[in-house]
DNA sequence: TCTTGACTTTACCGAACGGTCAACTATAAT
DNA sequence: ATTATAGTTGACCGTTCGGTAAAGTCAAGA
């Protein structure tokens, strides 16, 4: 039998938590090491490099996130456009966790690694490109539950998940560059009043 | 008499140029001090470190983003309103230009720094912070006016500015982690109608 | 018992990092 | 002519970077 190894994992999380609470350039191997309690020698035994460690990353975090966070709020015990505005108080929860955690609000880690990487590591870029992509979908079918159920007339469905994406990351933006959670408290519940009309 | 030298300008422009194409921490002295044909000795005559270049940069920067984006957008021969859909417009212009000449769209560069280093560069955070402050400011006066025309009624002005200001970083960061431009002048117009009411 | 292969450890690589320093040149005022 | 000052140069500092290689440990299978 073969188990992912515990050291593995213990990297990956180190990794996560790191470069989420700085960045990535400002994370070096033997930062991840140190705090996994791991020689550097293990870790090139487990990534190749520290890219496709961080791509590891993103795909753990993005399917996290997509049980813990998306699954939550977008469940269908209420009305679509109730479930965005849920989606935004779950946003703010856990950033205000993370500021207990942390004394820092850190914001979205996709956003953050897209910000800083987009032009300079493409296989990264492309792992977030996806990301935005498959978050963008999940709002995508909400909309169209809330058109079906006549919540919203008349709107580009596609352009406004997209808007909407937009208006998340930029609001997880501006509560990190202030390191203000309460920004997403105010802001996340305009989420669900953006509209993009067709044409 | 004492002009700004033309070296130390040339390392202001290398600068601002390097590290919006790339990021603060990719960028190093060496690679700016290459670009302005300037050697590090010189750089450190004018600049005590490159956090210090930086934060001149930045004021720089702010100063002709200002003149040259917000000044043009909310000039008052158009109606309140109208300066917001222009502001985006020609933020799309802009980058579409930026795109032409270096191939990838690359955002916001102040949205960008404060990504990459409002946790671990307190003074650029908190420059950030400020350029982000008086962007808002700016926003909000064209709103005010426009709740004197009659253009809107019932928001809370300063929240529904910071809105607006979070929705153009998050389309900025979007287009630029799909580099794409179009992106922009696909959501931009959906700045116009962001609102947030009182209460 | 011997071998295999996964995992770990340690020592190390060349390159790049931000920053320093003393020596040098050019200019302009005294 | 002398001096002071601004600007420039290239050599250099210690540190850290991502990554490599070889030797060693250990458990399972034959």
């Amino acid at each position: 039998m073969h188990f992912t190894t515990d050291t593995q994992q213990r990297i990956l999380d180190s990794a996560r938590e790191l470069i989420h609470s700085r960045s990535y350039a400002d994370v070096g191997v033997a930062a991840i090491c140190d705090h996994a309690g791991v020689k550097k020698g293990s870790f090139y035994h487990f990534f190749p490099s520290k890219r496709e460690l961080t791509l590891t990353v993103l795909d753990q975090y993005y399917l996290e996130f997509k049980s813990r966070l998306l699954a939550q709020s977008f469940a269908a015990d209420i009305p679509p456009l109730a479930r965005l505005e849920r989606f935004g108080q779950l946003a703010y929860s856990f950033q205000k966790q993370v500021l207990k955690d942390t004394g820092r609000v850190l914001g979205c880690p996709f956003g953050n690694l897209g910000s800083e990487l987009a032009t300079q590591d493409e296989p990264i870029r492309a792992k977030i490109e996806q990301i935005f992509a498959d978050l963008q979908n999940g709002l995508r079918k909400v909309l169209h539950e809330a058109v079906d159920a006549g919540e919203v007339q008349n709107i580009d469905v596609e352009a406004t998940a997209q808007a909407m994406l937009a208006y998340f990351e930029g609001v997880m933006l501006l509560a990190k560059t202030q390191n203000n959670v309460e920004i997403l408290a105010r802001l996340m519940p305009a989420l669900a009043n953006i509209r993009i009309s067709p044409g």
